[in-house]
RNA sequence: GGGCCAGUAGCUCAGUUGGUUAGAGCGCACGCCUGAUAAGCGUGAGGGCGGCAGUUCGAAUCUGCCCUGGCCCA
């Protein structure tokens, strides 16, 4: 009935088998089937950008998702299984670039758009399908058949029915602002994807001189680490209530930050102090009035007051340009200058600016020195180190640009924030961290000049006139022209850009604006668009709000998590979902952040084929979710070893002694109340591993349970199996109901403990499913994923005798404790054991468990008492240098009368709450504890430790005959070692024959034959000579040389 | 400048509603045990819980301020 089981797990190579095993039984099929009609759990997954393989931090999150979904699914749980993978947007073109070898954005146009969208959807299917291999490889158990692609019809005509709602509120606007923009791709980068932007880089610091107007020689000195935006100088900018400086170097005079005169070179003339307000108002000449582009610039030169000036790093007057910074644009507004924008969406400079004209931005440094230097306005420059923002996508340095993009207006965030405080957030600070975002953001960037992505549907007339296309069917009815180019294709450039609209003012024709939108839109869409909203809304709303969405959490806050919660709060004003367990990231082993280019990063394949993915899903569900999780094999090894080889190893020891004992786990059960403590106490903490699983479960706190289901897997092999390996050993006997007791607790409990972890780890549970599970039982579930998650019997557990237990293994580990201190091995038999305790329930465990503490410490007799105080003595040392000072020449005679004293009875007496009398020298001395040292003698026969909760004292004398029994169990040890050196299986009859010169040794063995040869299972045990021993081996001193054969043979 | 999280042995982390002598794993050394275990167990060295000040009979746990690191926002 049950398989023979090899003692190695072999774990890697099983995981494939089992792989295999699913696939061709269906068995995910099946369990659907069998689900079909349960209750709903509603998971919803979080798309994964189909952009490149799977690193392990993707197997954190999948992990978490295909666990908590097992789960459910053994509670009976009908579930939706669908994966999602997102599509659209700059990264998957950016990638694409890289590919076709393309640096900009001309060299798309050239190759032509419809083709680059071709190869970008190309893409996404290929990376999709890896990811969905891997993903099976982990055991992600998903309708893989049925994923969603937010580049689906679907999804882009639901977030144009989201867009068309906002527009109906008013809320979409076409926006002018000053922005973070790549160069390179040819895009304003969002406040969304401003997350991790900042980079450390060096840049160019230049100081230089701006002439008053007002007089000769006053200068001001300005700072910039932005030399190019010089060309676009409108104003500059003092705190108002700062000191700065004024100073006469080499015959002119310089207005500087007090503060910030160390930025001087040379030597320098001190005038006067003067608050920055007394500057505001003056006028000066601009770095580059000969420009035709600053003409309007040139008349307005100002200096303005704004509190966000420093003086901790510059001068303390900021240049102000307002066409390439986002503040210096706002301030513009605030004093009414102009805006000038120097550059193209190359980052090149327009005309109008001379020798700049045709230029990149970040090339001019060197032409706008060399022109302040021949103006006489360079002071200085050099390098500054400082953290600037970089294109999230392809790490070019971004340049601030003047543009109009579209927007969402979010005044109603309200309403948002009102929908997240809904939702249960793990950690509990990830909503505060989500209404910060939503207190802080501005308003929602949708558009992107690119290439790829979701076609915004609006619809912009020469005059001023707009509209937002809200579905398929709108733009049909709506559409004056293309409508046949169109038909037919996903709603993508270039075919979408095709169809015309009537503008409803001028009546004109007019064409969707060219932008695509901000990804984020389309996974935000996801809890509508995937769950069938606009075509079954009774399904739709049986699955929405979904119960459970977890992801990394980093960065999703303004992102992911933002986009569902806008857009579902603007759909139908609920939450769309209900909990959102967060984890954080994946490190290596050192805790350093994982980085192809650094090298440190693990590829999930690596990792599934070198640990194994039920080692590497232990490990994700072991941790912590809140804290980073640094990734390793060394932390794969420790878990393997730890659980993976204990719990194999139990395995094996229960399924190869019930196949030789033809153990049927289907027969009667032997009462609860009719087995042995030892039983009892495990099926009591199992019932308590089994609540905790269902509350860490229930709760989304996986890693609580994990811990615990070590702690079990630890007990149930060293101590349970350790303890009742006799149990087993015991020859076939039909009648033997304690032996089938132990078989029954033994087999109950690691069948449910693997169901219990059968969500975590499925492939290793799987397998000793098989053989247990199915092997004894063939009409049980095909599977253990099938089988119902265990419940928990209340009336099992007996939290007086799991306390019993503590206090047992706390005696028995206290006791070897003693035994390696003294140097007493635990083979050799000893006398007496006393265990000390006033706590009534610590004496009642150990009574109760005697025998087994007996036999784990090898001792022949155990007393029990409540104190070890009549069999310590004391000694007692008065503390001269205490008595000595306080009683003078008395001190000697209270020493004297001391020694006379019974240690005892001083021992107690000090510790009295008058302290203890002595009467020397005819007068009453009290001493109290402080001036004596007590010491405890255990006697020399004892070796003795004090725990907190009791005392106990191990007789370490020996006698002859448990020298002599010592020896045998040695000479025990060393044939079992030669039986499993020999290969014998478990209950093969030996002959055994020894030889030894010490006679000492030689009637040890025969005096205790008989119990030799039952241990060893040895039909005979002769003493001869032995020409060629197997072993040879020293007990006490004495050499003794064995051999065996097996018997019968 | 504001907010959130964290700061416990060499490293990685546990420490429930404040309660006696603060735990575990890894690593190191030594020892023990082994008819399931190329496994396990024990011992030792090593920290007084970021700092200071409070509350309390009692604080790693509560309060305040500060320091350091990470993240977020400005």
């Amino acid at each position: 009935m049950f398989e023979p089981v090899a003692t190695q797990p072999n774990l890697i190579p099983s995981e494939h088998d089992v792989l295999k095993f699913w696939q061709q039984n269906g068995t995910f099929d099946t369990l659907r089937e069998k689900n079909k009609n349960g209750p709903v759990w509603s998971f919803l997954d979080g798309p994964i950008t189909a952009n490149n393989p799977m690193g392990v931090h993707h197997a954190w999150g999948r992990t978490y998702k295909d666990c908590f979904q097992r789960y459910h699914a053994m509670m009976g749980h009908r579930q939706r299984y669908q994966n999602g993978f997102d599509c659209q947007g700059l990264w998957v073109e950016v990638e694409v670039e890289k590919e076709l070898g393309f640096n900009t954005k001309k060299d798309i146009e050239q190759y032509g758009v419809g083709e680059f969208v071709e190869k970008c959807k190309e893409r996404v299917r290929k990376y999709s399908a890896i990811q969905t291999q891997q993903s099976i490889r982990l055991g992600y158990w998903m309708d893989w058949g049925n994923s969603y692609y937010t580049m689906s019809d679907e999804n882009n005509y639901t977030i144009w029915a989201f867009l068309k709602k906002c527009h109906d509120r008013g809320l979409v606007y076409k926006g002018a602002d000053v922005m973070p923009w790549c160069p390179r791709c040819g895009t304003g980068i969002s406040q969304h994807e401003m997350h991790e932007a900042y980079r450390e880089i060096t840049d160019p610091s230049v100081v230089l001189k701006m002439p008053l107007r007002r007089g000769t020689n006053e200068f001001l000195l300005v700072w910039t680490t932005t030399p190019w935006t010089l060309a676009a100088n409108v104003a500059c900018a003092v705190h108002p209530k700062l000191l700065y400086s004024k100073v006469e170097q080499k015959g002119e005079t310089y207005y500087l930050g007090r503060n910030c005169v160390s930025q001087l070179q040379g030597e320098f003339k001190f005038v006067e102090d003067l608050p920055g307000s007394e500057l505001v108002g003056l006028e000066y000449d601009g770095p580059f009035d000969e420009l035709p582009a600053e003409a309007e610039a040139r008349n307005r030169h100002v200096v303005i007051g704004w509190k966000q000036v420093s003086e901790d790093e510059g001068t303390g007057i900021v240049h102000i340009a307002p066409g390439c910074g986002k503040e210096d644009f706002d301030l513009s507004h605030e004093h009414d200058l102009p805006a000038p924008a120097p550059l193209n969406e190359s980052g090149v400079y327009i005309e109008g600016y001379g020798v700049l004209t045709g230029k990149f931005a970040g090339d001019v440094t060197d032409a706008v020195l060399h022109s302040l230097k021949e103006k006489g306005l360079f002071y200085t420059a050099g390098p500054y180190v400082h953290s600037y923002p970089h294109c999230w996508r392809c790490r070019t340095p971004l340049l601030f640009r003047y543009v109009h993009e579209w927007y969402i207006d979010m005044s109603w965030r309200e309403e948002i924030k009102e929908v997240a405080r809904q939702v249960r957030w793990i950690p509990e600070w990830g909503l505060e961290r989500e209404l910060e975002w939503l207190d802080n953001m501005r308003d929602w960037m949708i558009s992107k000049k690119r290439y790829w992505g979701l076609a915004l549907p609006i619809f912009e007339c020469e005059c001023g006139w707009f509209d937002v296309i809200g579905s398929k069917e709108e733009l049909r009815e709506r559409a004056a022209a293309g409508w046949e180019e169109f038909e037919g294709h996903s709603p993508h450039r270039p075919h979408v850009d095709a169809v015309r609209i009537k503008c409803e003012k001028c009546g004109r024709e007019v064409s969707r604006v060219s932008d695509v939108g901000n990804p984020w839109l389309d996974a935000g869409i996801v809890t509508y668009s995937t769950v069938k909203y606009n075509t079954d809304r009774e399904y739709w709303s049986k699955w929405i709000p979904a119960d459970l969405v977890t992801e990394c959490f980093p960065g999703q806050f303004r992102n992911w998590f933002y986009a569902m919660l806008a857009m579902s709060t603007m759909m139908e004003n609920i939450p769309p979902f209900k909990t959102l367990l967060g984890h954080a990231l994946v490190r290596d082993e050192n805790g350093q952040p994982m980085h192809k280019s650094a090298g440190n990063a693990i590829w999930f394949e690596d990792a599934a084929e070198k640990m194994g993915v039920d080692v590497m899903r232990w490990v994700f569900c072991r941790h912590n979710p809140v804290n980073n999780l640094n990734f390793g094999y060394k932390a794969g090894k420790e878990g393997e070893r730890k659980v993976f080889n204990t719990l194999w190893n139990v395995f094996a020891f229960l399924a190869n002694y019930a196949r030789l004992d033809g153990f049927d786990p289907t027969e009667e059960q032997v009462p609860a109340a009719e087995r042995q403590d030892i039983d009892r106490w495990l099926l009591s903490d199992l019932q308590l591993l089994i609540k905790r699983a269902h509350a860490e479960f229930g709760n989304y706190q996986v890693h609580g349970f994990v811990e615990q289901a070590e702690n079990f897997i630890d007990g149930l092999s060293n101590w349970y199996v350790r303890r009742s390996r006799r149990r087993f050993w015991r020859t076939k006997d039909k009648a033997d109901r304690d032996k089938l007791a132990a078989y029954q607790t033994l087999y109950t409990s690691l069948i449910t403990f693997c169901k219990l972890i059968a969500p975590v780890c499925p492939f290793v549970t799987e397998r000793i499913y098989q053989n247990l599970g199915r092997g004894a039982a063939p009409e049980a579930p095909e599977s253990i994923h099938l089988c119902e998650y265990p419940r928990p019997d209340d009336s099992l557990i007996d939290q007086t005798l799991s306390k019993h237990m503590d206090s047992v293994t706390e005696v028995a580990s206290a006791a070897l404790r003693l035994r390696s201190a003294r140097q007493v091995r635990v083979r050799q038999p000893l006398s007496e054991i006393i265990v000390a305790s006033a706590d009534s329930e610590v004496r009642a465990g150990v009574q109760r468990f005697k025998a087994q503490l007996l036999d784990e410490l090898n001792v022949k007799s155990m007393t029990i008492k409540e104190t070890l105080d009549d069999v310590l003595s004391y000694s007692v040392r008065p503390d001269m240098s205490r008595l000595g000072p306080r009683l003078g020449k008395d001190a000697s005679k209270v020493a004297a009368a001391l020694s006379e004293m019974d240690p005892a009875e001083v021992a107690s007496g000090v510790k009295q709450p008058g302290g203890l009398t002595v009467l020397a020298g005819g007068e009453e001395h009290r001493l109290g504890a402080d001036d004596v040292a007590v010491e405890r003698v255990w006697p020399e026969h004892l070796a003795g430790a004090e725990e907190a909760a009791f005392s106990i004292a191990l007789n370490t004398e020996l006698t002859q005959n448990l020298i002599t029994e010592g020896m045998a169990r040695d000479v025990v040890r060393h044939v079992q070692q030669l039986r499993k050196d020999a290969e014998l299986e478990m209950n093969d009859r030996i002959r055994l024959r020894f030889d030894t010169n010490d006679e000492r040794l030689a009637s040890a063995v025969t005096t205790w034959a008989g119990y030799i040869k039952e241990e060893t299972l040895a039909v005979a045990l002769d003493r001869g000579s032995v020409d060629q021993p197997q072993r040879v081996a020293t007990v006490e001193g004495a050499e003794i040389r064995l051999s065996l054969r097996r018997a019968g043979s």
